[in-house]
RNA sequence: GCCGAAGUGGCGGAACAGGCAGACGCGCGCGACUCAAAAUCGCGUGAGGGUGACCUCAUGUGGGUUCGAUUCCCACCUUCGGCACCA
């Protein structure tokens, strides 16, 4: 059976051979056939930079893997590749090297296609899609003239944020960290006004939510929802002050700000309201003698985002606009102020000042001596209360240790913490009985009251706080500098933890909601809004509309025309591809050559056919990304045909059998962007009835990063870049792909490890030699428990294999298979080789190895003789009796602890395995002198013995 | 600050569903082969103690539940990732 050449594992040789037999076969050729059931799986396709990374390897070798395991397992799989092509780095080389961004491009292509054939992944070539050819992108424009007839697509002058090294406009979700850097280039954002694109994601944000019809990690799903950021809450109408209205430039009358607010219990403490700086009221609102301020302050705010960004602990700043609004609950006139705090872009860009409830509010409040009042009780029913030196007769603190009250003496002061509105009762009436007269004492937190020596005054609203505050200062020159009640306690210390709380409880000086419990507070306060007209129930998003626009030319023109006559005209269907002319030049300042190409921007209105201009601005490039696996299944689709309205992008036979997409994988980093922008297209394509289904992916698995070898990022500067091809050169592709599988826990990631590879070079080479090299000749029958271990070792490394493939356990399928070639390479030195369960173990150890390894089972599968091609074998199935031992150690432990071990019939009863546990040595020696208590067996595990 | 994930030998990592902690591999040590080395093969390898059979400790820290906890619960510490004035 063995050759006679049992030469070496070259993987040199063999891999090219085999890569090359396979292409000529067209082995991975996927075609529909309708009698198998079908596998979409599908990995992230890369950017062509012009060299395959350590990365790639990562994310496609273990997917290549699983998706021939799929294969094997009788799946009809499609696995396809292409370049998601066009981007910035083409055009920041045009402008470096003088070569136009569609050459360099397609040269990239051209060399990572060879380094991912290298890899031997079957992936379906006739399938390969570009997304910068007039064939891939006809359709990028096409849907986006879809989106736009849907109503989907606006344009709206907005401040956006602008990444000013690649000189263009970035959509929110591409804006990453504290410093607010370009995802692609790490340059600090910043904000300009433009006119641009947006697609309507925010329409489906409540669907996005969904994650029912998807397994997808639990990681993408919570990054997913807290970037959607829903919140449900109230709008409530404030109507401008009736005296104010006068000043209005405008006086059309009327007018009103309404604000968005998850706490609409807290309303009876609004005290102020603050709109972005942008609103739109604030400059019919801003009376004369404060415009000057005002614009001083918008300006300033402007400047601020771009050189204050940083500072996330600055102050809170703002300016009073000079009008009044009325707090539509009581009637209470509240100052309109502007704050950079409050963002335009979030709920309706104006909040009611809600202090007592609000740390930001609280914060602003303090600051400009707005009014603070407590409308929502403490829930821990803690009060505190401060008593000055001598304010109180004499024995004052003795009838508080009377009364159970605690207190700390300090410096002559009484500080007082009070739990439970039975001891602030009492301790109010002691205080009522023992303040001075001249002097005042007051409880604050649990409790709002001032005790003078005529009287027990509520601090219970914005009169209330202004009178007790009068009183206060007559008697105390200390305070006089204070403007409210709340900025006077805040100078006390020992108050400061309890003056301000942001959670839900009883509503207290609110009207008629006073009493209201926490738990209903927000429900029946907003019922109550609506019946009065006064607001309704509200849900806001963090989620912005997807800034689509560049201002670049390598992307996918959006084709729009602007005619001076008609206005903005969308580019007819049946004119699609607005085609990138050829001969654009990329001016070294890194602005759009579409600007400047005379022929691409004037051209005639379809409408009117008078002249009128191109949009040059051009697609995210992650709009390509957000229909590929559609793009796949029909590369180029209708190329050179006239497109319409109703044409279908993708050959309706092949979207019929292949879509969705089973299993999808890639990283983590897409969790915002991509991931969200292609199930909100699927989405759309849906109500478009396109498809017929809600998600793109069903299933997603990331895969982490491998770092250097010094933990670090790889990175050129850094000199720690592992390069996969040198690695090939070495090791052989083989080699690279098992050691990528089992180097990690596939979804974390970690460090490379140059010596680690070593490992899987060994194991790769005794499996060469296990298979190849001859075994044992000398004389002796196999004994039947050998036969019976060796098959059994067999069908239980079939069953691992096969429950580490599904659950994407590659590192431990990689160590399955390794204790298998362990235990074979023992059994080789012994009769049982050359038998047939020998050849059984044989050609499983090979087809469990092919999905890792294509080339070296291929080869060894050849050599012993076995029919073309390893990858077309059915994946081998495990038989459970086969697999189950015979033999169990049964642990003995006295109260937990092992003391013996006891190799037993699998199918012991439980009598007999307690008998032989109480009565094996190790339990004996721990036993002695004590009373056994219990007894309890785990059937095929332990007995645990519990003794006194 | 908020949300999420993870902490296991010198290292990467195993451990079904609460039941033998450390599979598999790297590294290291000893041995075989060799004139020698490499490669390969064999044995050993969590820490501490004991001549030994064995014993004690050990899965970030501290508690808890349980006959029994790496696994479940509570608090804390550390690391990583995401978000960050989101009303």
């Amino acid at each position: 059976m063995v050759t006679p050449k049992t030469d070496r594992y070259i993987p040199q040789e063999i891999e090219p051979k085999w890569q090359k037999k396979w292409e000529e076969d067209k082995l991975y050729r996927s075609v529909i056939d309708e009698s198998k059931p079908k596998h979409y799986a599908l990995t992230m396709l890369p950017y062509p930079s012009g060299d395959l990374h350590i990365g790639h390897w990562y994310a496609m070798a273990p997917s290549d893997a699983r998706a021939r395991y799929m294969r094997m397992r009788g799946y009809n799989v499609l696995f396809p590749m292409g370049f998601d092509a066009f981007g910035l780095p083409a055009e920041n080389a045009a402008i470096r090297h003088g070569i136009h961004p569609f050459k360099w491009t397609m040269a990239n292509i051209e060399k990572m296609r060879r380094q991912l054939r290298s890899m031997g992944a079957m992936f379906d070539w006739e399938r390969e899609a570009i997304s910068c050819l007039p064939g891939y992108y006809q359709w990028t424009e096409w849907f986006f003239l879809k989106f736009y007839d849907a109503g989907l697509a606006y344009r709206k002058k907005s401040t956006v944020d602008f990444c000013p090294k690649c000189n263009t406009t970035l959509a929110r979700e591409q804006v990453w960290g504290e410093d607010r850097h370009c995802e692609r280039c790490g340059t600090p954002v910043i904000k300009k006004e433009l006119d641009q694109w947006f697609f309507k994601i925010t329409e489906y944000a409540d669907e996005l939510l969904d994650f029912s019809k998807i397994d997808w990690p639990e990681r993408v799903v919570t990054m997913q929802t807290n970037w959607i950021g829903r919140s449900e809450g109230a709008e409530v109408t404030f109507p401008i002050a009736p005296a104010d209205r006068e000043m209005e430039t405008g006086g059309e009358g009327g007018e009103s700000i309404v604000v968005f607010t998850t706490r609409p219990d807290t309303l009876w403490g609004a005290t102020f309201m603050v709109l972005a700086p942008e609103h739109p009221l604030v400059d019919k609102l801003t009376t004369p003698e404060y415009r000057q301020a005002v614009e001083d302050y918008k300006l300033q705010a402007a400047r601020q985002s771009e050189i204050e960004r940083l500072s996330t602990e600055k102050e809170k700043s703002g300016v009073f606009i000079g009008a009044y609004a009325i707090n539509p609950v009581n009637g209470a006139r509240v100052p309109i102020w502007i704050a950079d705090y409050v963002m335009m872009t979030y709920g309706t860009g104006a909040i009611m000042g809600v202090p007592a409830h609000d740390e930001r509010d609280f914060e602003f409040a303090l600051r400009f001596g707005l009014p603070i009042i407590p409308v929502i009780d403490r829930t821990d029913g803690v009060a505190k209360s401060f008593v000055v030196p001598d304010s109180m007769r004499a024995g004052f603190a003795d009838e508080l240790k009377a009364a159970g009250i605690q207190f700390e003496e300090k410096d002559g002061a009484l500080l007082v913490t009070l739990h439970g509105s039975e001891q602030i009762d009492r301790y109010v009436e002691l205080a009522r009985a023992h303040v001075k007269s001249g002097y005042w004492i007051e409880v604050v937190g649990a409790r709002w009251v001032f005790i003078f020596d005529d009287g027990v005054v509520p601090f219970d609203g914005i009169e209330a706080d202004q009178e007790i505050l009068a009183r206060c200062q007559e008697l105390e020159p200390s305070v006089r500098q204070a403007r409210t009640l709340m900025e006077m306690l805040y100078g006390v210390e020992f108050y400061r933890d309890v003056l301000f709380h942001a959670e839900y409880g009883t509503m207290i000086n609110s009207g008629p909601f006073t009493g209201t419990p926490g738990d209903v507070a927000v429900q029946k306060v907003t019922e109550w809004l609506e019946e009065k007209g006064i607001g309704k129930f509200a849900v806001n998003y963090r989620l912005r509309d997807w800034l689509i626009s560049r201002q670049r030319y390598w992307g996918a023109p959006i084709p729009i025309i602007y005619c001076p006559q008609c206005g903005t005209v969308p580019v007819p269907y049946e004119d699609l591809p607005v085609l990138l002319p050829e001969d654009a030049k990329i001016p070294p300042s890194g602005e759009n050559a579409l600007k400047f190409h005379e022929g691409f921007l004037h051209t005639t209105c379809p409408k009117c056919g008078g002249p009128a201009e191109r949009e040059t601005d051009t697609m995210d490039t992650f709009l390509c990304s957000s229909w590929y696996h559609y793009a796949y299944l029909s590369p180029y689709w209708m190329e050179g045909e006239t497109l319409h309205a109703d044409s279908y992008p993708v050959d309706p036979a092949e979207a019929r059998y292949w879509l969705p997409v089973d299993v999808y994988t890639g990283g983590i980093e897409h969790a915002t962007m991509h991931l969200i922008y292609t199930r909100f297209f699927t989405k759309v394509m849906r109500d478009l009835g396109l498809v017929n289904f809600d998600e793109p992916m069903l299933m997603l698995r990331n895969q982490g990063i491998i770092l250097g070898e010094d933990g670090e990022k790889m990175s050129k500067s850094r000199g720690n870049v592992i390069a996969p091809d040198n690695l090939v050169e070495r090791y052989g592709a083989d080699t690279v792909r098992g050691y990528l599988m089992f180097g990690w826990r596939w979804e974390q990631g970690g460090p490379w490890d140059s010596q680690g590879i070593e490992g899987v070079v060994r194991f790769l080479e005794r499996v060469w030699n296990c298979v190849l090299a001859p075994g044992y000749e000398g004389p002796g029958k196999a004994e039947q428990t050998e036969t019976r271990a060796l098959r059994r070792k067999v069908h239980q490394a079939i069953r691992k294999a096969t429950q580490d493939m599904e659950n994407f356990a590659f590192n431990t399928y990689i160590a399955n298979l390794m204790e298998l070639n362990n235990a074979m390479l023992k059994v080789k030195e012994t009769p049982l080789y050359g038998t047939e369960v020998w050849e059984e173990a044989v050609e499983t150890l090979l087809l469990l190895l092919a999905p890792a390894c294509p080339h070296i089972a291929e080869e060894l599968w050849a050599r012993t003789g076995r029919p073309y091609s390893i990858h077309q074998q059915a994946w081998p199935v495990w038989d459970p009796e086969i697999a189950a031992e015979e033999v169990i150690t049964l642990v003995v432990q006295i109260n937990g602890k092992v003391r013996d071990r006891l190799e037993v019939p699998a199918d012991i009863s439980e009598e007999k395995a307690k008998e032989l546990a109480l009565n094996c040595a190790g339990a004996q020696r721990h036993m002695a002198g004590k009373t056994v208590r219990q007894v309890i067996y785990v059937p095929g595990r332990l007995v645990n013995i519990v003794v006194k």
